[in-house]
RNA sequence: GGCCCGUUGGUCAAGAGGUUAAGACAUCGCCCUUUCACGGCGGAAUCAUGGGUUCGAUUCCCGUACGGGUCACCA
């Protein structure tokens, strides 16, 4: 396939649904698998959904995610300008075209007449196309008087409709069930069943990638594409990113489900990187291999329409979050704590800095925010029961912890080289000498050291990081909670 | 409601007219171990349903059920 071109085309929103970045991700793939170009686009003719500083956002989005347009509003291109209510003449222009080609006709019928026929009407009952057969005097007799207009697209009344679409085969639709659709407002900005049809056209896309709520609307389009004689796109329809419900039920990806914009999953702490690879697993997969790691230009290179499903699929959070604890686990240290420290409380941000904790705690986490709580041993001794010392795999017992912890206070302090592995190898000796299980001894360490049942590492582990002083005095403590 | 699309374990899914119906997440058990996590091994669990076609259908065809999409001066 030479000389592909997709596009993403979005609405400036003000933030970036998952379902939308999904379709912009695929836009790219099928664009780069075949080494094709890809748009960005901005649909914003709605002037009443008009949010600021929303196309930022989207601009932001593509960034971080490494989703590189060749043609966009902000580095233009050869087919700008590249926002829609900048390229408002054009459509008009091209409406009107239609109109004398017998495909399109103005419409005076006035919003309260519409409404009524809405309720009046059965469900879908539609326009009654009262304007279709204007003559031509009074439709100038109206534009003359100034009247407010739409123009809308003349449905064939017979016959029907078809295509054929890359991911669910033919479509065909009747052309009685296809309304007279609006193409311009009476605002004079072209609705989006009419301006991308022109925009693609014009900016040379030729494979139009989307989600799948407009595979039976293509049609309408279709009808444009052959009215202006123009070739049709291919089309590639997209199935649809679901949410599970409480009661297992399925519906439309939504803010009960969770988080469902991109800044929003960067926010709770994950990683372009992952949310990517993931997504990319939402309705694809690879043909010829099971692995399921990708980098996106990995993805370029293996991405295939044929691998595309039809069927819907839930967004599974839970595989979400394993794909982040893998791409958190391949960081370097240092860029882990570059990315981890905006996550830490105010109680814990003088600890951020510490390598050891890190370390430890980068290999224990599936999302970021969670670096309070496996860091959270750093801050103090809790509060703790004496029961935790129980532990039945060691034989462990809250008398043993007393006689375990008054021997190895002193052996504890003496050690020099407060690393892991000399206080490991000290403390087995302690154990052995002892004649007790180095499970056990560690345990009860552990426990006194960290008050806690839970932790991100183990007791010579743990007091590496608090350093000797902090150490033995924690240990002192809780051995006085003993007597 | 009309029209269109879909249906392989809880989830993502591969697959083919004859297979022990892959793999991953989650789950359960065991091992490893300095608790947890990681890792290793193993288990349980799937072709919505009725009818055809066929020597044989989960795979092809038709119906049914269920789910979804769409029917705006929104995109």
């Amino acid at each position: 396939m030479a000389d592909v071109v997709t596009r993403f085309a979005p609405s400036p929103t003000g933030f970036m649904h998952i379902g939308n970045l999904r379709s912009a991700l695929y836009e790219y793939l099928v664009a780069k698998a075949n080494n094709g170009k890809f748009i960005l686009r901005i649909e914003d003719t709605d002037q009443e959904r008009y949010v600021e500083g929303a196309t930022d956002v989207i601009y932001s989005t593509l960034k971080m995610t490494g989703l590189k347009y060749d043609e966009g509003p902000d580095i233009g291109g050869p087919n700008g300008p590249y926002i829609q209510s900048e390229r408002k003449e054009i459509y008009m222009e091209y409406a009107k075209k239609l109109v004398e080609m017998g495909h399109a006709y103005y419409c005076f019928c006035t919003k309260e007449r519409l409404d009524k026929l809405h309720e009046d009407g059965e469900i879908g009952a539609g326009y009654d196309r009262h304007c279709r057969d204007l003559s031509k005097e009074e439709v100038e007799k109206n534009l003359a008087a100034g009247m407010p207009f739409v123009i809308r697209q003349k449905m064939p009344l017979e016959g029907s409709t078809g295509y054929d679409d890359e991911v669910f085969g033919h479509i065909e639709i009747e052309n009685s069930e296809m309304q007279d659709q609006i193409l311009m407002k009476a605002d004079g900005f072209p609705t989006y069943n009419f301006c991308h049809v022109i925009d693609d056209h014009l900016m040379g896309v030729t494979h139009v990638v989307r989600g799948c709520e407009y595979l039976t609307s293509t049609p309408k389009y279709v009808l444009l594409y052959d009215a202006f004689g123009w070739e049709r796109p291919t089309y590639c329809h997209l199935p649809l990113i679901m949410g599970k419900n409480e009661d297992g039920s399925t519906s439309k990806l939504s803010k009960r489900h969770g988080s469902v914009s991109f800044q929003e999953l960067v926010k709770n702490g994950y990683l372009p990187e992952a949310i990517i690879n993931y997504m990319a697993f939402t309705g694809w997969c690879p043909k010829d291999t099971n692995e399921e790691f990708f980098t996106l230009e990995e993805l370029e290179k293996i991405f295939s329409i044929d691998g595309i499903s039809k069927s819907p699929s839930v967004f599974d959070y839970e595989k979400l979050l394993w794909f982040n604890s893998n791409y958190i686990k391949k960081l370097s240290l240092e860029k882990f704590m570059e990315m981890a420290k905006p996550y830490y409380s105010d109680e814990l941000k003088a600890f951020a800095d510490d390598e050891k904790l890190a370390a430890m705690v980068q290999t224990r986490i599936s999302t970021f925010p969670e670096v309070n709580e496996k860091a959270a041993f750093v801050a103090g001794l809790p509060e703790y029961d004496n029961e935790l010392f129980v532990n039945k795999k060691n034989k462990t017992t809250v008398e043993m912890a007393k006689e375990v912890l008054t021997a190895a206070i002193p052996v504890i302090e003496g050690i020099e080289s407060f690393d892991n592995d000399t206080l490991f190898a000290e403390l087995k000796a302690f154990a052995e000498a002892k004649e007790l299980k180095a499970g056990a001894v560690m345990w009860i360490i552990r426990i006194a050291v960290s008050g806690m049942s839970v932790t991100p590492g183990g007791a010579t582990e743990l007091m590496a990081v608090l350093g000797k002083e902090e150490s033995v005095n924690r240990l002192r403590k809780s051995l006085d909670k003993l007597n």
